[in-house]
DNA sequence: GCTTGTACTTGAAACGCATCAAAGGGGCCG
DNA sequence: CGGCCCCTTTGATGCGTTTCAAGTACAAGC
């Protein structure tokens, strides 16, 4: 049980510390037979590096450390596949930790991995970064995903705004007459969406609009509650196109509209705004716009090779990555509910998504979903 | 840029290494004034230990880390989740790797994170830890999780077999005839379920039962293929209750089988067999069993800290989480899918489902996936 | 046989910190 | 005033590696 250490293995295979080192770090400067011999004897006594020590006297490892604010939200897990790809490519390893919606925690982990001589670290940030500035100069380099930085810095953010406008150009293009936004703008990305759609709509000025505030965390219930809210209006003062700001949100007012009998999308168009998995890999598929999650973390990682290629000082450089990627649109399977992408089979659909987008791994990996 | 390290916190607080050593570990053992003079200079300097020497000089840190095959599986998450909410509980940290479905990439994390002189290492294996038994005589509690392991060692898994059981049981009530099982049982846990199905239905011999193999990768797609082969059958060659060994598949097999005009539950209940979290919180939720991933993850945790409290050269320890848990059940939204169990609407049934599993955190943690 | 070069191998130094025995300082008691 | 004890601070030591200048062995060329 007592750890064998590199001197270990250094005795019983007959040479000298430094040369077991090689084996395991330049094992091109050794002579095969030794190489073997170390190997064996690194298998047989069951030896594990102390990536501690080798830390501690190389320098940063390679592997980079990803903060999340949650782990059971589609979007960050698109994040973290694309960051994870991207990574193991340039042979770097991800190491990654759940915040858990805590900024003491978000913090704690994002110190822990600055510390532990990461190669470089990347946040998806509960607040804005602007908020700990101090982490912003650290002598690591560090991405923000999904969030503006108006410090100088290096950030990744989806286009929120744009993803609101692609909505609501959908609603227009659909003939909306009077457009209900759902849901709580509580983070900067969602206030995006909204005005984003506000931007669309500003040419339409004969479309009505109106937002309805949900609960504090958008949930389905809160969905359910203002889709039946919704349900209860005399006819003509319900919205004709429903506009979820997640799409869990709209998921719980089409529950509550077809619950009350109006016919989706006959009477009430529905569209959720993030992309969900649940959105459409379900038997009843929601029209949202996917915000390129894995493009993020694909980039996040690019820009944090490339401060460490370059090795200057950190110059601002923002990406921003359109969201426009694609409408995932679908054929529902009941009569009544969200047909209005009727273009092809679900199923067929989705196989053709994904096959329209294999550079884009997200349907990939969302596919897998299980 | 140049890193600060502790002898510059110490000279320019004018202290010794030690003392601000002692600051940050042993803070109760320094007098206020000091500890807020080293504390406002290590701000002031933006100082952060380098944990890599804190760990070699310090023997283990409190931190653990967790192995995943994959991060988009619900199953994984909730195991995640619980793990990390029951380290924090204690005291530690939680890292979490993806092997992204890699042999290779699960061996070198598990590696990593043993020399990472963690305090100990938890996997979801993909293949049976007896694959790799290296693995469990390390000097690192481990703790294997979702796996039965024939060798010595610590493991927690749900029980799967009871999982098919439950479901089968739950065809029996509703009278079925005749059970088409559906997916390919490539993983022993899949395997398990099926079997559980046999051993319910081997009561009632007068039930008939067929498997169908799907697709390599058990996707929605494969069961949209095996739901329109089923529905293109003859009526009386139809089975009455299908039970997708994954609730994707079974979203699948729904499709298909509304698309081609059979009505679900009408003519056909279809049932799912993993609680993913698409099954229901989607606008038209699924039957399916949940197994206990959140009370998995807290488990395997626990075991952890039992072997680091006791010491105890590991003797065999082995959990069963029952998979009974609840079956979620729900109502839908369009008239003509899964209606089966038609209680009383469906956010209210959701919502009463989380209310009764406060201490069940997985409901909430899932209800929460935006 | 001697020199030069090539191909490996060696081992001491340093990496940044936690630890702990020992020293320092101050208060209290006799 | 001396002796004790307690509270606080000190700094040398070692943690397991990597690195690199220095060493060894051997072959080829003269």
């Amino acid at each position: 049980m007592a750890k064998v250490k590199i001197s270990d293995v250094a005795r019983e295979a007959g040479v000298s510390l430094g040369t077991v080192s090689n084996a395991l770090n330049h094992p091109e400067k050794l002579r095969p037979e030794t190489l073997k011999l170390i190997n064996e004897t690194i298998n047989r006594l069951g030896y594990l590096p102390n990536q501690s020590a080798r830390q501690l006297a190389g320098g940063a490892t390679k592997s980079f450390g990803l903060v999340l604010p949650r782990l059971d939200h589609g979007f960050s897990l698109q994040i973290a596949s694309g960051a994870h790809n991207e990574a193991r490519k340039h042979g770097y390893d991800l190491l990654i930790a759940n915040a858990d919606n805590d900024d003491i925690l978000e913090d704690h982990y994002l110190r822990y991995f600055m510390g532990t001589q990461m190669s470089g670290v990347m946040v998806q940030p509960m607040a804005s970064p602007d908020w700990h500035p101090a982490m912003t100069k650290m002598p690591v380099p560090i991405v923000h995903l999904d969030i503006h930085c108006s410090e100088p810095g290096y950030y990744v953010a989806a286009d929120n705004e744009a993803q609101g406008r692609i909505i609501a150009e959908l609603a227009i293009a659909r003939g909306a007459r009077h457009i209900t936004v759902v849901g709580r703008a509580a983070f900067m990305q969602l206030t995006l969406r909204v005005l984003g759609i506000h931007k669309a709509l500003a040419l339409h000025p004969d479309i009505k609009i109106e937002v309805i505030d949900a609960g504090e965390w958008n949930t389905a219930a809160d969905g359910y509650g203002i889709g039946a809210q919704i349900a209860a209006r005399p006819a003509d003062e319900r919205p004709d196109f429903v506009v979820g700001l997640t799409d869990v949100l709209a998921s719980g007012v089409i529950s509550a509209l077809v619950d009350k009998g109006i016919s989706v999308p006959g009477q009430v168009r529905v569209a959720g705004c993030d992309g969900n998995p649940l959105a459409w890999s379900g038997s009843v598929p929601l029209t949202t716009v996917a915000p390129p999650g894995y493009e993020i973390g694909r980039k996040g990682v690019q820009l944090l090779m490339e401060q460490i290629e370059n090795k200057a000082p950190a110059k601002t450089k923002h990406v921003h990555i359109g969201s426009a990627a694609r409408t995932v649109t679908a054929v529902t399977a009941a009569e009544d509910i969200n047909r209005q992408e009727l273009v092809r089979p679900f199923l067929l659909e989705r196989a053709s998504t994904q096959a329209s987008t294999q550079t884009d791994a997200t349907a990939i990996n969302l596919g897998a979903y299980l």
